[in-house]
DNA sequence: TTATAAAACTTTAAGCTTGAAATAATTGCA
DNA sequence: TGCAATTATTTCAAGCTTAAAGTTTTATAA
């Protein structure tokens, strides 16, 4: 998938864009990954769901992340379970339905995590710093809309 | 990681070209993958160490494709070792340096790899289709020169 | 009411991924 | 030469990831 493309025609270019997206993209998170884990002694996926529930105080179902963080069930479950045991979440069994549980940051999990995500906007701004913010805005328009062409097809 | 920015400021604007950029490379990856799996029975990372060893019909160390890839080396060990189990690449002892082996594409793996290719390159111009030619060069072009800020710092 | 289906979640097996430690072969240099 | 450092690769433990199968709870509807 990071290889170049194989023939010439008329999808080289979509192909091209591709291949850099996804060197662009593993590149920067492998870095996002070195820093946090030498930093934090944290990991990516770990962060990516404090990060969902900093934003939603109130807490998330487990099918709420796993929908947002774009990964499946089970992932979610396992990190979940790493999260409550190093006491940086909580899973509060819900009343009303007794299949879901709430998801929510603990108090410390808050903490924790607002500490390392003022880092770490720091790093992507250094990463990404050869993007000046006029290119950056640019950029983040183009690919707001990619997926309107195929998604919700089935 | 594909959570939105906490707080507004400077590094704003490129946070959110990260997030934007993430969930795509996400979402294409995870369709490409399933694609793969259904139509070819295959995975990304084996389609990527073929079409690494496509481009190089003279074989590539494992210490070349692991620099090419962005993987580690005993990740390449490890893809390297199923697809050698499935006949598609070889590994071949090298007399001058007796370290290293060359990892060549099978005929076989040669044929199986230009017939996924042709597809996946269809794939992908489908799943960019939101992004036009013109878009896409100018993309391409963007993300070819993000690196130069902060790598080999070190 | 009570089967049946649907939904939310967990478990499992297989594979991917990393960083660190271990092995083996080569190189450099005293 | 001989031996320390370097290089190429593999092995290992831990964690991430998915798809599929399993469990429990809720909703549907005959």
């Amino acid at each position: 998938m990071v290889a170049g493309p194989t023939s010439t025609g008329p999808g080289k270019e979509r192909l091209r864009l591709w291949i850099r997206l996804l060197r662009a993209s593993r590149t920067i998170e492998a870095e996002l990954r070195e820093r946090l884990k030498k930093e934090f002694d944290t990991t990516l996926p770990r962060f990516d769901v404090m990060a969902a529930l900093y934003r939603s105080p109130e807490g998330m179902l487990m099918s709420d992340l796993s929908r947002f963080l774009l990964v499946s069930n089970g992932n979610v479950t396992g990190i979940v379970d790493r999260l409550v045991s190093e006491g940086l979440v909580t899973r509060a069994r819900r009343n009303g339905d007794r299949r879901t549980s709430m998801v929510r940051l603990t108090e410390e999990g808050t903490k924790a995590f607002a500490r390392i995500a003022a880092v770490h906007e720091g790093w992507v701004g250094e990463l990404l710093g050869g993007v000046s913010e006029e290119e950056a805005k640019r950029l983040t328009g183009m690919l707001k809309s990619f997926r309107s062409n195929w998604e919700g097809r089935e």
